[in-house]
DNA sequence: AACGTCTCCGTTACCGCTCACGTGAGCGAT
DNA sequence: ATCGCTCACGTGAGCGGTAACGGAGACGTT
């Protein structure tokens, strides 16, 4: 096998990125500006603003205020290039508006804040388009970056980049790069083999349907053909519901789910919203839950504690899940080899409440 | 009045912030090394990297080939210090974890991928520090500063740190800086004569406890006690109890309503996190909704519509509201002044579920 | 043969800022 | 008077790139 396809530098510039930039852009007050202003030197006006000593109180103010009547601000490229000391990590996530993902935001930022370092947030959607194309960016404007991405392509394309790199769940997949790794397999057992124990062999799956077009591995899927083989329950095809990941989505693939087999009698889903969108429309087609039919979810999402009946579901701990990645972007941003990194695993948790 | 407290632009590096930079940091590799290491110039080499003209073929993949094996990567300070292009934006939240914000944000990410900048997210808890903080923050890392700001002496200190600031909610405060009004005065009106339409005349309202401790307007509440009092309906205090913004503060606000007016009929809630804890406590103790008592919430949050029974709720266009404020943002680095912005309102929009 | 014209590459000059020095004034000690 | 020290400030270099221009060599033209 090829090494992994390395980033072409060169590709950083083609095509997409052309930013518009303002016109009628007031020219920049520099430095020397208000140095001249104030009848004193480049090196005092720094002193002055960056609150140095061996300047003279008076000066000081008398620069201070001079700056700030000419709106004069300095350049955060310059102070930049030669002060070493801003770092900034490039955060990618697959949807804002799916709550994964604010909840493991708000770790990284956590972690970033206490470090002093800026974040940068870039929204995919699992494109593989946008994906390679936030690469080019991140590769040219933060320090590092921590990332959620779903095609291989873009695994591939982040190894090969020279840039430091983090993957939020690496799931599955050759270690191409350091990361947490969110232990879906375990997860995944300790759900089915929770529904069966309850007495359940009737247990549908609502997958993510991105997996359909993709190589991307696929462990909940996986685990869940795995467990249902161990147990002698066969499962065809309707059984696994391809469903968009979003609430509606999880709503219309319960739909056809009880139009292939309405004797399901416990359904696990992908995620929370899937499960949500799933288990709203069971009811509101007249079974109940859980006496007709169980859901499980997968994240643990809280908007999962506010739904009629309450889901239980495979809580995953996603703000620690971005703590550790800055932590261990910090580790490579110390010169920490990407193979020296430890792998981190977060361990889904069963949490039973009244949907099953 | 004195003008807005200017911000000292002194207080920047002073105490808080001090970056922890990594140890063991390898030294960068720079285009000179590159240039020396290939045997051509550092401009030949800014050429390969640059995808370029005035090059030969070979030696830009030659060039290329070194670059990459020598792990070199252009620095972003040095690029932005001569290319002017780089624009990025500092978006101030209070809470990632508010499904209201994530909306919000998809929005600014949105228009900003459109036109090529960056964003930069930082979360303040809506905490008084924090928020200044965040100020210094900005003015140093970024080219315009688009927040959330909760206290007034953050936003007087934000109006005069000479930084192109835009603000996502200018509600009710003398307009010391350009940005986005939400109704909320509209809505409140709206909301409440609903409310009274249908016949309620209890009608209690769930406050933000942020307010109790801060001279911040709060026009929902304002509009709540005009319009009471404009129906003749009174209202003490016990009709008014403030709640955490959180679905939790919701719950434990509803009790202590209960505890002082078991007769309620309705409640209006400062927004739909509160609204949802509120009627989920409120049903937990076994109150029919709406039968017994209607719940109004604020915001218009999705998760409004995954509750049993879905929130009613004054919906506002977080999106749209997100997207405006990056344009108002690229009129001000257009050289728009500020005072020439446009204010723009967003109207919040009754949608009746099935909690009233 | 002399001249333009490409092609490819190097040189110079910045971009705006900070760091490490250097310097002169003022002042007490010797 | 000389030395040494502190204080306040200036000077030069350089951070890592890119833009603008210049120049040598290869080639075709007249």
């Amino acid at each position: 096998m090829p090494p992994p396809a390395v980033r072409d530098i060169t590709k950083g510039r083609r095509g997409g990125y052309s930013p518009i930039v303002p016109t009628n852009r007031k020219p920049r007050v520099t430095i020397d500006h208000v140095a001249r202003a104030t009848g004193v030197s480049r090196q005092t006006v720094s002193r002055a603003i960056n609150n140095k000593t061996e300047i003279d109180p008076e000066t000081r103010q008398r620069i201070l205020d001079a700056a700030r009547a000419m709106g004069y601000r300095p350049s955060r490229f310059a102070r930049g290039l030669v002060r070493q000391d801003v770092i900034t990590i490039g955060l990618v996530i697959a949807d804002v508006l799916n709550p994964f993902f604010p909840e493991v935001t708000a770790g990284v930022l956590q972690a970033a804040e206490r470090r002093g370092w800026q974040v940068v947030v870039y929204n995919t959607g699992s494109e593989y388009r946008k994906e390679l194309e936030v690469i080019d960016m991140l590769f040219d404007q933060v320090d590092v970056g921590v990332a959620f991405l779903f095609h291989n392509d873009a695994i591939a394309k982040a190894a090969g980049a020279n840039l430091p790199f983090i993957l939020l769940d690496t799931g599955g997949r050759a270690p191409a790069l350091p990361g947490v790794r969110i232990d879906f397999e375990s997860g995944t057992r300790q759900g089915l083999e929770y529904l069966i124990s309850r007495g359940h062999r009737r247990i549908a799956m609502l997958d993510d349907e991105m997996y359909l077009s993709s190589e991307a591995p696929n462990t909940r899927r996986e685990l869940y053909l795995k467990v249902m083989d161990e147990r002698g329950i066969t499962v065809d095809a309707g059984w696994i519901q391809p469903a968009h990941n979003s609430v509606e989505g999880g709503a219309a693939a319960m739909e056809r789910l009880l139009a292939a087999h309405r004797d399901v009698t416990a359904v696990f889903a992908y995620n929370d919203m899937i499960a949500i969108g799933a288990q709203l429309r069971a009811r509101k087609l007249g079974l109940r839950v859980p006496e007709d039919c169980a859901f499980l979810g997968f994240d643990g999402l809280s908007v999962g504690e506010l739904v009629e009946p309450p889901l239980t579901t495979l809580h995953i701990d996603k703000r620690r899940l971005g703590e550790v990645a800055v932590e261990q972007a910090a580790l490579l941003l110390g010169g920490t080899d990407e193979g020296e990194i430890p792998e981190a695993v977060i361990e889904p948790q069963l949490i039973v409440r009244a949907s099953t």
